[in-house]
DNA sequence: GTTTCCATGTAAATGGTTACATGATTGA
DNA sequence: TCAATCATGTAACCATTTACATGGAAAC
């Protein structure tokens, strides 16, 4: 939101890396960005289509062992002045928005065990996504030296791990807290 | 975004704390929400039209000692209502946005330096995150005995504080990364 | 024979931001 | 006197999601 067209961004960033298809260029974002940046098909190919209009990116189609064919896009320079230009700016703060975290702000209206149940569902979302982290991370460590992108995609699969892991530390001292503070209160009330 | 209306929850929920005007509630959710949660009066005020009309609140005028006149919205039972029947729900998956993973995924575009300027202004900005945090904190923890809402935002608090010292720990991870894995191959390169 | 994957898209609706408009009062 | 704060709102725009549409091929 806030900021403009990322989405076209991620394109033509990627698009640096090798020519693709819409369809191949929403698998490698689904796979390493959609945990920072996620779209959508509807944001895509509009998108796709908009930088071809303004000459971003040339189309070819092409036809396809298997299945229907598929439209190859690639780079111009153009295009890669858009993208580094838009490198070299400042980043905006970063958008957040946490539904967990309004739920448990009004938590007091729904009660402890409520309160309990969502952040265990959290808690539990998140230790695979910790795993996946690691997993990447360890694929990663092994292909340093083949390609100097790989160093700058670890910078974010970094970033991924340490949030995970707050997210897990955090859940279990909330848990704890609730414990403590919010459950000896309601056996007050209920031994009284 | 992606959920609907989680405005009109955000709402709800702080005037069942106690009858405010749009004016305050945009306030209390600038202070106490809208880090993991933002909005504009652009959204605010629509929402509480839309509210009143569908009978979720109602508003009375009010003469203020300073400045304009002020509408005083209230919870109605509908309101009520709704907004248990949302908490009861699960919540959905986090939404979050980083423009700066964005242009670190693509850093080798830019080059190391810009990179490394880049996290140490990120740094920047979440140190005071983090300290406010800090802050929040030990005032919550004074006024624990007077009303159990302070202790659900506690949980929000506790939530920030464990993610900015994340971002911190990335940064410095990741600036040390960039130390010995892409300035030594500059190096290299000069040296050459 | 049914699901999944390939592959491309459009349309409508919603959510959200930004800019604009107005105007009084208070404090530096 | 200028900026900030109080207070409410609208309109235009943009980004994003969701649902729809199509259809062949391969895998189970």
């Amino acid at each position: 939101m806030t900021q403009k067209n990322n989405t076209a961004y991620i394109i033509l960033g990627l698009l640096t890396h090798k020519d693709s298809s819409g369809y191949d260029l929403k698998k490698e974002i689904d796979l390493k960005i959609s945990r920072f940046w996620n779209i959508g098909y509807g944001q895509l190919y509009p998108t796709l289509k908009m930088l071809e209009e303004e000459g971003s990116i040339i189309g070819k189609p092409e036809k396809s062992e298997k299945g229907p064919d598929r439209i190859i896009y690639s780079i111009t320079e153009k295009g890669k002045k858009k993208l580094t230009d838009w490198l070299s700016l400042p980043n905006e703060k970063e958008y957040v928005r946490y539904e967990i975290l309004l739920k448990l702000f009004f938590g007091n209206l729904s009660g402890p065990t409520n309160t309990i149940q969502r952040i265990e569902t959290f808690q539990k979302q998140h230790q695979e996504d910790l795993q996946l982290m690691q997993s990447f991370k360890a694929d990663l460590e092994s292909v340093f030296q083949e390609n100097a992108d790989h160093l700058y995609y670890y910078l974010t699969v970094l970033f991924g791990e340490h949030i995970y892991k707050a997210y897990l530390d955090w859940a279990d001292e909330a848990l704890a807290f609730i414990n403590k503070n919010l459950l000896s209160e309601e056996n007050k009330k209920e031994s009284s």
